[in-house]
DNA sequence: ATGTAGGCCTCCAGTCACTGTAAGGTCAAG
DNA sequence: CTTGACCTTACAGTGACTGGAGGCCTACAT
């Protein structure tokens, strides 16, 4: 199967396929005509890549992922361990933008938003109100 | 003022000054030994900055910010469309980073987590379950 | 006067995960 | 035989810094 169609399959741009190829994150056959050439194999990896990377584990991560996936003797702990990291950045990063969310909506609340030069949100950025940090 | 003395009161790395002055956001004067020199009103422009970037705003969007803060004539109505546009931006983030987090935890919840080898989580990675794209 | 410690300077490279672009080879159809 | 779609590599750019090298400048102790 070429990038085309491999592409076309799991999603993913050729050009993200082939910088994965790059990193040493897939390694499909060559044709004679220099074409990449990918199995039902690695169309099962690009998936599996694809699927992790939405969910936002890094590439650092896939790779481990992916050498776990391929380990069938590995203990579903070490995998489990990993998820539930990812699972704590998560949340971090949702209280973080909820954080700034809560207080940008307030400067956006006091702002009467009309052609008056006046602005509460831009005071606010400009230390006379709120602001973290 | 030195531009240690700059970081130190704006809470932004010296470092991160120095890239705001190559990108044009913020022009401290020089003194004789070559050392860059900030006032009050340069303090105060770092401040906003340091504010509108842990509020998530892009550089781009400080650049437009600070222009609108200098011009003492414009319309409230402009900031608040920018502020509302980036609440709107955050607001997407956080529901996407939720659905990942719902679509793992899911996963995580599914996995024995001991010393066996099949794991509900890099199955549904896999693609044998779930995920999304 | 000298040593040394720290602060400041510029410039270049690296980060992360791609994405865009240029310049060219290959293939199937008309 | 040419067109156009598809493939190849290699290099540069993105955003917003961050790290490091190499070299002045300043302050203070000896």
């Amino acid at each position: 199967m070429n990038i085309g169609e491999a592409s076309t399959n799991s999603g993913l741009p050729a050009k993200t396929i082939r910088y994965y190829e790059d990193i040493g994150l897939i390694s499909p056959d060559r044709a004679e005509n220099g074409y990449r050439d990918f199995s039902e194999t690695h169309m099962h990896k690009l998936a599996f890549l694809s699927r992790a990377r939405s969910l936002g584990f890094t590439i650092e991560d896939c790779r481990t992922l992916l050498s776990l996936y391929e380990d069938t003797d590995r203990a579903s702990a070490d995998v489990k361990v990993m998820a539930r990291e990812h699972l704590d950045k998560m949340a971090h990063k949702i209280k973080e933008l909820e954080a700034m969310q809560a207080t940008l909506s307030e400067l956006v609340d006091k702002c009467h938003g009309d052609e008056r030069p006046d602005c509460p949100i831009l005071q606010g950025l400009a230390g006379e109100k709120a602001g973290k940090r």
